[in-house]
DNA sequence: CGGAACCTTCCTCTACCGTGGAAGGCCACA
DNA sequence: TGTGGCCTTCCACGGTAGAGGAAGGTTCCG
């Protein structure tokens, strides 16, 4: 298979393809007399795990390790479940400081919306941030 | 003022401020017969607009924008409080993609947490992911 | 006078995930 | 033989908000 085959078969592009080699989610690949490279039917399957893999919000490098550690032999599921818990902890932490951002953008918001403008004065560039 | 001592007294580090002025976010500023910058005191309160500003979560693009409203001698109330709208909507709209993709994680995560890592093949690399 | 602490400009680097393009090689079809 | 469509490598760029550091000038204090 050849790389557009493989790029169209897993919905990217041939771009990422090699970015994914030269970031090492990618094993270097067998090339034919012409310097292609020439991909087995297997690399499908790696292919759509990085898709859904960064669907689920992993990083490159993170997809990485898990493949590393499939690619020694192991089951990587229990770092999988211990990945996914620190993707859970991240993602609360994350939307609890955009909630609480939010709210304070809301607050200014409301008081732009309410105030008068003749009440700013230059010095303070906008009473209301 | 030197730069030092505006920094000091508006939290911030002279990179930043020479930044600022970079960006366009500081007028260029009077330089004394050494080279030396000398900000006129309310410097000081542009800077903590600044501060206010980027704390509302605005980038310092749009920050950028509000100063010169100000500078052109207008109250840039209406157009913060369109920014702070913006502001509202990109924030839901970021949280409610993140809050989908943590129910996502949290379903993977439940599927990782109770199944046996011994059903997972080699072919499919995890098959929690 | 010497050294610390300040200032200047300029260049590089960070994280993330590729995309765009240039220059050149290879292959099939008409 | 040409032409279009693949493929190869390598380099640059994007956005964000500065940080880090080099090389050199200045000023303050003892």
């Amino acid at each position: 298979m050849r790389i557009g085959e493989a790029a169209a078969a897993a919905g990217m592009t041939t771009k990422a393809l090699r970015f994914y080699e030269q970031q090492g989610l990618l094993p270097p690949v067998h090339r034919g007399p012409n310097g292609y490279r020439d991909y087995p039917p297997e690399t499908l399957a790696r292919l759509q795990f990085i898709r859904r893999s960064k669907a689920a919000g992993l990083s490159l490098a993170e997809i990485r390790n898990i493949l590393q550690i499939r690619d020694a032999g192991q089951a990587p599921c229990a770092h999988v479940a211990a990945q996914l818990a620190q993707q859970l902890t991240d993602l609360d932490q994350h939307i609890a400081e955009l909630t609480a951002l939010r709210t304070s953008v809301a607050e200014h918001y409301q008081a732009a919306s309410q105030g008068d403008p003749a009440q700013c004065d230059a010095e303070q560039i906008c009473s209301y941030l």
